[in-house]
DNA sequence: CGTGACTTAAAAGTCATACTTATTTGATGG
DNA sequence: CCATCAAATAAGTATGACTTTTAAGTCACG
């Protein structure tokens, strides 16, 4: 059961190295909780569980450590930390989180996090989106409309998530383009939710083309307000799933 | 002027390791862009020039590509990636930035992180906070007022940081809780620049107090939009300073 | 008894070296 | 000109010897 399953889509260049695959083993193994924190790892013991070398174990450790996932000290060993202090940003935390037991509340978090972050995102890409983004943009939106009906979700999803990165970068904020990441997992997870037969929200798909006109406009206030009501819908259907 | 000053608060651990030493001269010197993307360092360098064991340098890189700054590939080396693809939101990756020569760009991404932010929580934390949180709150608040006048700003500094931190924590969502540390860095950031004798904006402070008495009365819309106001007036400040 | 200084041992940290494996480059031959 | 194969290169892994930090236990002294 260590061979995980087949999640990636492509971005995620499964372990390249013995320390990559026990990264991923022990990884998710800590987020998932089955080291809690308090827990005390000792290299020679990992050393014979995985058998692989002690270099191959610190690199692993010394990644971790990075995370704040654990703290390694002298003549104690390698101490899983309280879940407070995680570096929640990690992409690589996200994944793992996202694959575990607390996914619906690590994807609440997101989705917050999301509603937060988008309208300002819009609001900013209202001003600076180049030509070829507005063009972008108004493609997807259209291409969502197109794909919105009659079981065609697996392609409105590409758009969907699409559309937001577009929006994301076209921010000309770093920080904010770099959730792009972050909001495609989020939104291709909400669709192993839902079931794949309903077809996606009419309203939405409306307000993505409202929102791809008012960055094309340079209505940063329209754009923040729709791309609102995106996002509050998002919250709002997960309210609905897991009230 | 390797030897970072003092600005640690107390909860970054200083280099333990040799490891960590040399961690944190190659992520400065990479993110400053000593190392610009494309460069490809090698592991036999890295060890003559720094003087230490193949260990310690494969160690840090295992860190430094965790954080997707380099990218480690047989028969190739150790390249640095292009900025795009750095993981922005990593605390360490944030920390030696803002130390670096595109501090200024750094202060604006992460100002505008925070205003997009730091409403969301406030108006999550008037719905989510706990009555010693809402003490808290007002007691900051409190001595912000207290600590405004007549060059008391390291006093006053402290309780605004304490003020946002209690609201990200408030808000209830792990991943705004998180965002405690950066907010910090951002605000004794923002007095380093600002003139030492100009005591803070009047409104700004009454704000805080606002902001307090909206939470306490669990007033979410309330709580957000003097929020926004904070967080409008620190973007502003950044656009006077540096336009 | 309690308290402080000293000793001990456990576990991580470091180093040097030998060996393995993937991958680029380029040479060879069809 | 393309395909195939060979060699060289740099990272990856393994291992044994040694160092350093530090928790914990011990003992002497107040």
């Amino acid at each position: 059961m260590d061979e995980q399953g087949p999640e990636g889509r492509g971005q995620k260049p499964r372990a390249r190295g013995l320390h990559d695959r026990l990264l991923e083993s022990l990884g998710p193994a800590i987020t998932a909780g089955d080291y809690p924190p308090g827990t005390v790892l000792r290299t020679d013991e990992l050393e014979r569980h995985y058998d692989v070398s002690r270099t191959v174990v610190r690199e692993a450790v010394r990644v971790l450590e990075s995370m704040h996932l654990v703290e390694s000290r002298r003549r104690v060993g390698v101490t899983v930390r309280p879940t407070e202090e995680w570096d929640v940003f990690d992409p690589q935390v996200i994944r793992w989180r996202l694959a575990g037991p607390d996914r619906p509340r690590q994807l609440r978090s997101l989705t917050a996090l999301r509603s937060a972050i988008e309208p300002a995102a819009a609001a900013l890409a209202a001003e600076h989106a180049t030509p070829e983004q507005c063009a972008e943009l108004t493609e997807h939106a259209l291409n969502m409309v197109a794909t919105s009906r009659g079981q065609q979700l697996p392609a409105y999803l590409i758009h969907d998530v699409a559309f937001h990165r577009v929006i994301l970068r076209a921010s000309g904020n770093e920080m904010f383009a770099r959730l792009g990441d972050v909001v495609a997992e989020v939104l291709t997870g909400r669709t192993q939710h839902r079931v794949m037969f309903s077809d996606p929200d009419p309203e939405a798909v409306t307000l993505h083309v409202r929102v791809a006109e008012a960055v094309r406009a340079g209505d940063a206030e329209a754009a923040e307000r729709y791309t609102k009501e995106i996002t509050v819908g998002a919250l709002r259907e997960l309210d609905i799933l897991a009230p």
